[in-house]
DNA sequence: CTGGATCCGTTGCGATACTG
DNA sequence: CAGTATCGCAACGGATCCAG
């Protein structure tokens, strides 16, 4: 029963910067991509459709610099860089996949909540 | 067995859009926040610290177009305006709570994985 | 006085071009 | 192949203004 010593709510925790870090869109795709299997930049760019090479690159540096993303750089000729999660990124990739689970299971009652409120506010 | 009809790696699949909403910094605070309590503008403006007006009410206004928050307007003077969790939120709130339940649970270890990371790449 | 809309300066993102 | 550099645009923060 006893409290936690952080809280999210209080702009001064240090947990509310991981919370922004892992709170983004692209964060959450590429440790959804990542828990799959390791992968190259350029798979990486591929299978998360949509993202650009720059906020791929900024996201997956953010991630490496939290400790849940691993950056492996092979130096062939082109070079190759593999990004896998840590066990520390797989840990919370648990936590993510919930969130997509939820996402997925309630789409359709989004979908009528989205129609629904269409009808009470016909546009501003 | 069956596959799931979605695939949020997929830029197309509907599903997208609604992660982008709840993968947010402040959509996800909102909703810790109002999964405490019901609460006024200004209680959550509060209670979210460093949010401001502007994002707070964009952020509520796609919480509530999702139906994920319900808003509700006292025509008192001066006007109350109440923000609450729907039941398809509070579904939600679920699934964000293990999200904040891990950030807590690995702060430490993600300040150690920074200070690994930094001794590795000592400033950029 | 609360909730929110509007304006503006700053920051961040997307698209393209270029380098090791 | 895996980035970095540049630039135009959209999004954000802060301040101000407005309706009830």
């Amino acid at each position: 029963m006893t409290a936690d010593p952080y809280d999210v709510l209080d702009e001064q925790c240090p947990t509310r910067e991981v919370l922004s870090r892992i709170a983004d869109k692209w964060a959450m795709l590429v440790i959804l991509a990542l828990e799959e299997k390791t992968l190259r930049f350029s798979a990486l760019r591929t299978r998360v459709r949509g993202v650009t090479q720059k906020m791929l690159t900024q996201t997956l540096r953010g991630l490496e610099k939290d400790g849940l993303v691993a950056r492996k750089v092979t130096p062939t000729v082109p070079v190759t860089v593999e990004y896998s999660l840590t066990p520390l990124g797989r840990s919370l990739s648990q936590a993510v996949s919930v969130i997509r689970r939820w996402t997925y299971d309630y789409m359709d009652e989004i979908k009528r909540a989205r129609a629904r409120f269409q009808k009470t506010k016909p546009v501003a």
